[in-house]
DNA sequence: CCTACTTAATGAACATGTTCATATTTGCTA
DNA sequence: TAGCAAATATGAACATGTTCATTAAGTAGG
């Protein structure tokens, strides 16, 4: 009986969310403050007050501890980045707008971001997999759905491709902002003057003559 | 004295060559055979008929032994690439049968490829991150050759942008390529029919005018 | 409060990538 | 050929991610 009550308030319940909460502080301070190859998982065990095996119940393996703290910023970050879009604004700006929350995220810490990028290119098991694939795939819809708005607007050809548009548009983003992350000095400015060179590239086409 | 020649012929660089050709005999077989992580690097020692250390002295890390392995490979299929193109095809065609090859090569062995791709998403240091980034680059710079010859032929606009035009052709390669390898059973043929889509919105453009 | 049962936590043990002090081999000179 | 110096090879030792048999803690019924 009362199980619903307990999965909230039982001192079972209230004992694993402390204890959660206190893996990800300390795997996120550790993660930021030496990277991710140099926080060790004892590191982060003792930080948390907890024993070594118990990050593992808690996460299924060191890549999904990264994750575990990455997620709940990522969110965020989308969350961002859907508010900065705009009806009446031009598909590139939009696009810029809407990109701009994730280089200034993924610009502050830049070693870390490339391990999260490098780990997130095939990522798909663990508990941890799950949420940041949705927060991705809300990312191409959300270009999907600027790229429909532009044509609702007259602004770009109308056609059925407007799913396969958006994936090119993010393609564009994801190998931009690698490329990004390589150059040691560049600004959130050079990246998005980059990233806007070629997302109007896709925009323009190559092409002489408009096929329709 | 006869520093040249001993380079060459000496019995020290020789047992260095068949050591090295040893090592990447073994670590190509059990790569394939078991995986990246399940292959340790004790088995490859044992399988190439040397120490464990001596394999750290022809590699400098795990990742940088599965490069051995696969640059070698790779270059074979970028010369394969470069061959494929044709002056008087369609720019479309030519994109294809270039990347055709890469799909092949990466086909063979899904599951190394997969971990391939990720690891050399970021791959700048080591001896053998610079034959592959030279690979890469060759890569690169074919599709920007091709986009010129379409240009030349007046099938394309002219413009000084080709250079980006080449790099965003290719940035669809690498997220399609992607792609395709986290789909279980997809063919070659579902593979780039799939990138012929995508590359065609970026040959096509999306608005409706030219700008020039 | 006690007992039986379920769930969670622990850390020693294991497997693996990497290093490094030591030993071996090779090339050269006398 | 003997001896020396440089290059090369070795594997025990170390650090780290992960597992799992054992211990502890929490829950429900009597």
């Amino acid at each position: 009986m009362l199980k619903r009550a307990a999965a909230r308030t039982g001192r079972r319940e209230l004992n694993k969310e402390d204890k959660l909460r206190r893996i990800r502080d300390a795997a996120r301070k550790l993660f930021v403050a030496n990277g991710y190859d140099e926080a060790s998982t004892r590191q982060i065990a003792v930080n948390a007050g907890v024993a070594l095996g118990t990050l593992f119940l808690y996460a299924s393996n060191k890549r999904d501890l990264l994750f575990l703290v990455v997620n709940d910023d990522l969110e965020k970050v989308a969350d961002r980045a859907v508010a900065a879009a705009r009806p009446d604004a031009a598909l590139i700006e939009n696009l810029i707008a809407v990109f701009r929350p994730l280089y200034e995220f993924f610009g502050k810490e830049p070693r870390l971001s490339r391990l999260t990028l490098r780990e997130m290119m095939f990522y798909e098991s663990g508990p941890q997999a799950k949420r940041f694939l949705n927060t991705r795939q809300r990312m191409i819809d959300l270009c999907k759905d600027l790229v429909r708005i532009a044509q609702s607007r007259n602004e770009i050809k109308t056609s059925d491709r407007y799913r396969r548009a958006g994936e090119v548009l993010y393609a564009i983003f994801q190998i931009e902002i690698r490329k990004w992350l390589t150059v040691p000095g560049a600004t959130v400015e050079d990246g998005l003057q980059s990233l806007r060179e070629g997302l109007d590239i896709v925009i323009t086409g190559l092409s002489k003559e408009p096929r329709r």
